[in-house]
DNA sequence: CTGTTAGCGCGTTCAT
DNA sequence: ATGAACGCGCTAACAG
């Protein structure tokens, strides 16, 4: 296990190095004598001799390593994603790198530039922002990258997201159907594209039912956080329009919503209902069990990645993948209270 | 940003490669002139020069990374001792490779052989079993190890842990003041030091109590997972003997107890009370909120990474650092039914 | 089919 | 205080 290196192998195989790395390559394998090879194998065994991944880096430019960046590992969404992508890149022998970046975008530059300087082959980026500095220059400079859950501006990203309007576009239809008809926003970060492309799906649904729109009903959260949806609530209270359901920008933000409720006593989904979006593990077991839109997190990520490794080999195409979401009814979500017992006296 | 190597900022600067590798290195930079130092900095930056970690690896044989094992990323355990880790390193500029092992015990072995590949300088391993093979030869090979949350039977082992044995005594002393005498246990997986330890703890506050060991009210998890807490309560519940409280190994299992309390619609707290351990997010967000032990995870991550520095720079001895636990009371416990109230017709 | 050589980017020794 | 040269472990290119 400890350490030997191609040196010792050919030393003990009675051969040179060069052999050495070629048997043991698969891609350099048929250039070698099969029986050489095998034996060649059989001490790199004996041996326990593993590549360093050092010093084929330096020679190949390759590392097999990329790096991942992760809004929040706390948010339940994303260890779902990461999976994905382990499983994806361990195929590959590939491993990543994993950093949070908060948010942040100075901490965010500062994990890229460890992750360049440890010369990954590409980027995974959950944490893009619709204006991204960072990412433009990894698009710059040729780096690939594969933007995750979200999207940029930037046309010119490959890309693996939800199908965050049909998402919305249920949920409403789920509202609308249960006889709601005042409904509340409470959108994600306008600076993301999950932010934004949700609020318009909002807005696009409220026109398709003929419900009017009401900038008082809708509120932007300045981060995808359960406290962040809580201070955005209260302020739709303070606004004193009435509202009977919110659908909230993901399921943080919801649990938010719920807690604003809690706090001024309104039951829900008795005289609010509330929707959340991703569908993060305990969302049914919360109480009340979130109503949401389920997106395939590991498939999100195990996508993710195969893109990025075809983009390292194959240097494909920027392309974008989009997939299907499915509405989970749970506990939160129920008909609006009748006329004169619901909020404000509606 | 794009790739200048020293070759570049030398000769941009009018001087040799290696006056620039002593000008940049903080470590060997008194042995330069202040003045060209200065220069040859200046210059660095401008072209946006960064280290190639793998050139210096290759070298110094350290390539600033470390592997973390961890066995589940979705249990929120995880992600907050990830979080400490990621920023315990950083300081350092460290990097942490982050695996998934699934306590799958061929897995770990693969993951860390991609890891030793890679050249880490260390390893956090939060996964480890109490007779762990893999464990036992990188600490053979003298690789640095610090072992997270659980330890190993192996006493070489540095560790970072939660004071398990306090933490299931405050649990026992709250449920024993409540009233319980019939108080079952989900113990954790016997290969695991934390489902032997708080097996121990429990069995231990049981004498203190003066309460009798009834063989008939453990039963020993085969994993960490919802679904092992399940079945061990049906098979609790087949045993026939009767209860009032169960102690489970973690959150996740007193999750499962609280489904299959459900599934025999058995109220929660009122006829059986559950507490869980780590106190995981979310946990007070749960129907009913859980009761459990708070352990001080991000510091647990944070502190672990800091001996594992500590153990590559300066190789210190071994040693073991133990956190101090909180008890959360919330709504999964309660005082026991009356007698002929409660369950079996206890 | 296999041996030989060179060089990836860096840090360090030795010499000046 | 700085230049020059070497080698970390590996793979690619070229001979043979």
């Amino acid at each position: 296990m400890a350490g030997a290196k191609l040196v010792d192998v050919a030393r003990e195989a009675g051969v040179h190095v060069g052999t050495v790395s070629r048997a043991l390559n698969p891609a350099t394998r048929s250039r070698v004598n099969a029986e050489t090879a095998a034996r060649i194998i059989e001490v790199a065994r004996r041996l326990g001799y593993e590549v360093n991944i050092a010093g084929r880096a330096l020679r190949t430019q390759r590392t097999q390593t990329i790096g991942a960046l992760i809004p929040d590992l706390a948010n339940p969404l994303f260890p779902r994603i990461v999976r994905g992508v382990e499983d994806s890149l361990e195929k590959a022998g590939y491993t990543a790198l994993i950093t949070s970046t908060d948010n942040n975008a100075q901490r965010e530059r500062r994990m890229i530039a460890a992750l360049l300087s440890r010369q990954v082959d590409g980027f995974l980026i959950a944490s893009a922002r619709l204006e991204d500095q960072a990412l433009e220059e990894l698009l710059q400079n040729g780096v690939p990258v594969v933007v995750l859950n979200r999207t940029s501006a930037n046309a010119r990203t490959s890309a693996v997201i939800a199908d965050d309007p049909q998402g919305i576009a249920d949920a409403m239809a789920h509202l609308v159907a249960l006889g709601h008809e005042r409904i509340a926003h409470v959108a994600g970060p306008g600076d993301t594209s999950t932010g934004q492309v949700r609020l318009q799906a909002f807005e696009a649904a409220l026109d398709r039912y003929g419900l009017q729109r009401r900038s008082e009903l809708v509120v932007c959260a300045e981060a995808y956080t359960i406290a962040a949806g809580t201070r955005c609530t209260r302020d739709l209270f303070n606004r004193g329009k009435p509202f009977t359901a919110v659908v909230a920008g993901n399921d943080l933000l919801a649990l938010g919503v719920i807690d604003a409720l809690k706090e001024n006593r309104i039951p829900c989904p008795e005289r609010v209902s509330v929707v959340g979006f991703n569908d993060i593990d305990f969302a049914e077991r919360m109480s009340p069990a979130l109503t949401t839109v389920r997106v395939p997190t590991y498939e999100l990520g195990a996508r993710g990645a195969d893109l990025l490794l075809d983009m390292i080999y194959r240097e494909r195409e920027i392309s974008t993948v989009t997939l299907p979401v499915t509405l989970m009814i749970r506990e939160s979500t129920a008909p609006p209270p009748l006329p004169g017992t619901g909020l404000f006296g509606l």
